[in-house]
DNA sequence: GTCGACTGAAGTGTATACAATTTTGCTTTT
DNA sequence: AAAAGCAAAATTGTATACACTTCAGTCGAC
């Protein structure tokens, strides 16, 4: 099973999804999508069955497939998850943190900076969001990570929606501040840092929230 | 799109794996599931993909879908992440403690004293890992719920297979302690409970290996 | 006797056909 | 003119057909 076609698909609604050239309430049909990618319409569901556990779509029984809005209380709630599990898990790196491992976090926050500088959007966001997934890997967790992955990717959506470049650059420089706590092995700081780092995003994020109209903006595309 | 059938399909599958009427590495074919449950093969392909995303069964291209033995280092990474991330949910839950909520933690232990009595091995392990979800559900964090959920039945196989009489009896007193340490609002207490109680659990799994049956009729039956 | 290639059976991967449901637009009624 | 009802079209849900891969057993070479 699994084949590296119906993946294709994901990953190309994926990404349509979030860079917003899908909005979110578009329908998704199935036939439309196979003709598009010139596949059956077997591939098509596979792919949106998969797209619906990752959040990314909504499937309504007999009526199908539509583009996911999350709503505001739904991402504040991750966030409240990732407060919990990411105090702890930076707890935990401190305990056993290595210089590779700093060097490996400085090397990701390069890019973030590079991604920032460069008005990648979407790359910038998801290299924001993986520089916590990498702390989780370099703790030889993947079930931590892939955990994390999922909560980041869940509400990942909204963050492109509301997230400005001010608001990026200050993440990255918070990542900083992060590693630096965790090179000198302060927990406490570490911890501490990490929580209001989480804090400011969710902040950022539902102070400038825009009202749904994505059924105007469908009428109009 | 989703229907009922396939979910029914999912449920039977599930409790045959967790009940261990389907041993890790069972040979799940497609037609043999299909004429058991007489649907066509379309259905049960949804189903072992949704068992699939459940970790339950692990599919392989070309070859199929077999029962998941999860390793012993999986385990001990699902743990790790359960303590770290309910630690911080039994401090936040006190933070926001109810009488309400403590009488409806005490209903659910009532009721894994009863499955642990009467001898229900899958209902016991059902309530002990329910309990948790229980937490988080009061606190209205569904996100939370969801994903500690994931985190319970990820391991689910593990824990059944190695939890003894003794050890849910433990479990459930070790309930009672964390309930008394949330009444009185000790968070202190309450978290550092959550936590030992945590790495008893994982303790108590004592990893060895089954043989695997093949016969998918009987085990259904 | 063992190893390897071949062949048929069995099983998975994809496409298509058909059934059931929803949507849509027109007609009819008030 | 607005609302209700109905029928056709479109779309989803399920089954089946077919292609391709894997597996099992046999036969032949060494």
């Amino acid at each position: 099973m699994e084949t590296s076609t119906t993946h294709h698909i994901v990953e190309s609604l994926t990404r349509a999804i979030v860079e917003h050239r899908l909005l979110p309430g578009s329908k998704l049909a199935e036939q439309k999508l196979a003709d598009h990618f010139g596949v059956s319409r077997t591939l098509v569901r596979q792919a949106l069955f998969q797209l619906s556990q990752n959040r990314l779509i909504k499937l309504e029984p007999a009526r199908g497939a539509f583009v996911a809005a999350p709503s505001v209380e739904e991402a504040q709630q991750v966030f409240a998850v990732r407060r919990m599990l990411e105090a702890e898990m930076t707890r935990a790196f401190v305990q056993q943190v290595t210089p590779a491992q700093i060097s490996a976090l400085r090397d990701h926050i390069k890019q973030e900076r590079e991604a920032v500088t460069q008005g990648d959007i979407t790359g910038r966001t998801e290299l924001l969001g993986d520089f916590h997934v990498r702390m989780a890997e370099l703790m030889h967790n993947d079930v931590l990570a892939q955990v994390l992955g999922e909560l980041i990717s869940r509400c990942a959506l909204i963050t492109l929606m509301y997230q400005s470049r001010n608001e990026a650059e200050h993440s990255t420089d918070e990542h900083v501040a992060i590693v630096a706590a965790l090179e000198v092995q302060d927990s406490d700081l570490a911890v501490q840092l990490m929580h209001e780092h989480l804090l400011h995003v969710e902040a950022s994020l539902t102070f400038d929230r825009k009202v749904p109209t994505h059924d105007i903006s469908l009428a109009l595309a």
